[in-house]
DNA sequence: GCTTGACTTAGCGCTTATGTTATTTAACTT
DNA sequence: AAGTTAAATAACATAAGCGCTAAGTCAAGC
């Protein structure tokens, strides 16, 4: 499994991708990022497990919290993976009004 | 599963990604899209009815053959979900020297 | 109308993913 | 030292993903 496959791999889940989206606004320990979702504990545990291998975050212990931050270099490849195909839209206004 | 949950899912697969950067060049056959890969035809089948189920991807019969084409606006989609974290690398210049 | 050619669908096996509860580890608290 | 809290790991169940071969579909050509 390639990295890119990973980083896809890892969004391709809304749990992960909320979680990205609360860390966009700041770090925060595994408990409350796995606050706001009815899963349990171990299952977001799993996620940010999965979110690690693809390096798109990473943690730190901090007593004994857990503090996780966005690792940007991760979200920016498959961004601009995606980015190749810009010319696309780029060119055509798209289905805006479609 | 959402359609952007979709879309991520289907870009995770190496084969799926070289089949979208091959449309990407013009539309193709189903023989023609399967052709580069180690895999069976029914593989590529499914791989591709994963990107059809995305909206990555159409197709339309052709005589006995079926032409596949690139469908951007879920490009579009997954790029602009990954843009909202553009902030982080437009502000510094990122790790190209790291 | 039967065959050929281009796929798709079905059925199977194996690996990976996701969730749960129970247990363990690690670090602060008293 | 014993307890509490934060999180990880273990063990397990279920489901999904991906591959294959074999069989089915469906348009073209003879």
């Amino acid at each position: 499994m390639t990295q890119l496959d990973q980083i896809f791999q890892a969004l391709a889940d809304p749990i992960r991708r909320a979680i990205l989206a609360r860390l966009a606004l700041g770090s925060a320990t595994v408990g409350e990022l796995a606050a706001p979702f009815a899963v349990s504990m171990p299952a977001v545990s799993r996620h940010l497990k999965v979110l690690e291998n693809a390096a798109l975050i990473e943690n730190q212990r901090v007593g004994k919290h857990r503090r996780c931050s966005l690792k940007v270099p991760a979200l920016k490849e498959a961004y601009e993976h995606l980015g190749h195909y810009a010319g696309f839209w780029a060119a055509s206004p798209g289905p805006e009004k479609v």
